[in-house]
Formats: C-alpha cells, sequence, structure tokens
DNA sequence: GAGTGTAGGTTCCTTTTGTGAACGGAGAAT
DNA sequence: ATTCTCCGTTCACAAAAGGAACCTACACTC
C-alpha cells in the first residue's frame, strides 16, 4: 500500500469516496491483512509482536497497517513504556464496531470453509 | 493473484487452512474487488459488462475473480444464451450467506466513513 | 459483404504491493 | 560485555493490479 502521504488518486482513494457504504468499508479492509490485525486485537493482542506472530505477515507490511489504521481512527496507540518507547495497539469505537462484520465472517468461515485435514494417510 | 491452478503453497492458501474461520473467510474476500461482486451481485447484476461498468475494475481482474468465486462455489456460471455463448453469474447459497457481513459492513461504512462531498466551491 | 455494435474475454506492458531476510538501536537480563 | 527482546526500517526481488489494445463471435443495417 505504501500510499501514506503520497496523495495520487488511486483505485483505493476512489473506493474511500464512492457512493456505496459497503465500497468505503472496504477501502479499510479490502486487504488480506487488516480485518486479521482487528481480530487479533479483539483477541486481546495489543503489540507488534504478538501481531507479528500471530499472523506470520512481514514486519514491513504490519508496520504499514498499524500506521493506516491508526491514522484512520480503527486502532490507538498508546505508549505502555516511555524508554524504551513502546506502544500498545487498541480498538477504538471506531474498530470495536467491526464487531458485527467479524461475527458475519466467522459464522460464513466455519459454515462454508471447513478445515479441512490435510489427509493423514 | 492468478493463483488458479497454481499449487504453489503461498499467504493465500495458509490462510484458507487457517484455524480461525474469519482467516478462512478473508482467503475468499481479502482483496479490493471480491466482495463487491458479490455486492453487484445482491443489488441484481450477473454479467460481465454490468460488473465492469459498475466497479470501473480491469477486464482482467475481473474475469479472475469471477472464475475464482465460481471455482469456490460462491456463484454460479449459467449461460444464458448459447450462440453466442453467454453467461450470467448469480449468488448460490454459499454467496447469499455473505449478506449479514455485507450489512456489517454496510452500517459500519455509513457510520464510520461518511461521504465527504468533494468541496463544491 | 463491408461497416458498426455488443458481450465476454485475453494479451501485453507498466506501476504498485507484498515477501523474505537482514540490519539497527535502545534498553534489559545474565 | 555479550546476549536477548521489542519494534521497527532497508533492500532486492516476486506477485498482483492497472490500463489500453486486441480478439472472437454473433447481430444489425445498409
Amino acid at each position: 500500500m505504501e500510499r501514506v502521504s503520497q496523495p495520487k488518486a488511486s483505485k483505493w482513494d476512489e473506493l474511500a469516496t464512492d457512493w456505496c457504504p459497503v465500497a468505503r468499508a472496504m477501502s479499510v479492509i479490502g486487504d488480506r491483512w487488516t480485518l486479521l490485525i482487528v481480530r487479533d486485537c479483539f483477541l486481546g493482542k495489543s503489540r507488534f509482536e504478538e501481531f507479528q506472530k500471530s499472523l506470520g505477515i512481514t514486519r514491513h507490511v504490519l508496520s504499514d497497517r498499524l500506521k493506516r489504521l491508526v491514522e484512520l481512527g480503527v486502532l490507538e496507540r498508546n505508549a505502555y513504556s516511555k524508554r524504551p518507547l513502546r506502544y500498545t495497539y487498541t480498538l477504538s469505537e471506531k474498530g470495536r464496531d467491526f464487531a458485527p462484520t467479524l461475527i458475519g465472517l466467522k459464522d460464513w468461515g466455519k459454515k462454508h470453509m471447513p478445515i479441512r485435514k490435510p489427509a493423514a494417510v
């Protein structure tokens, strides 16, 4: 993504101002990782390393997504330690309001994407 | 994406078999366009050109996504005309079950991503 | 029977994103 | 004084998306 502070009109920006609220929501979570980071927040995770271990996402992308989620107001960044400076990322109200969407996806995934054990022959 | 018939283990495939149903759902809709195609189906659209015009997506990506959604069983492809051969893409039950997720996103988008008129000065 | 239009793609090339591994810096622990 | 943990950043390369043109097949009209 890397479009922090790049004012070029892209498909992403077009989506963000689309007439349809679903499209505008997709401009926030329309990628592989963003909503999974939010899910991890719901599960109590709050630190960089926790997300990284949980998701197996590259550190680069995680860094970018966290920055973006904070900019968008979905997450809040709070120092939990000065010296060394460390931050936690926690859900704002805007972030918590993803709960119904996550529940919808959880139900869908449970029903339509059953786990297939890797054929223990 | 272009991973139709490419059996390489990628992050996408890992997600598809994740322990978490949300992650498995994201392996299906974790990109910019897929869920918007599904939304268009809910709105009654069913043909290639309709999706293309509605979304402004490149034909290439649209072609790929439709193929994938049919493979995954989210959409059904039916010939509505032989000679010339033409298809409609319509929701299966698996696809219709995205309704709660879409409603969740619609509500979130309405509440948290208000439309900003482009400053009609 | 040549030209125009429509539907549904595919091809080709460029730009944008993501991946993976390594590097860094600032304490904390041993 | 070295090692470890946390939170990133940098770099080189791979994958995906974007944009425009092209193709096939039929229908319509002149």
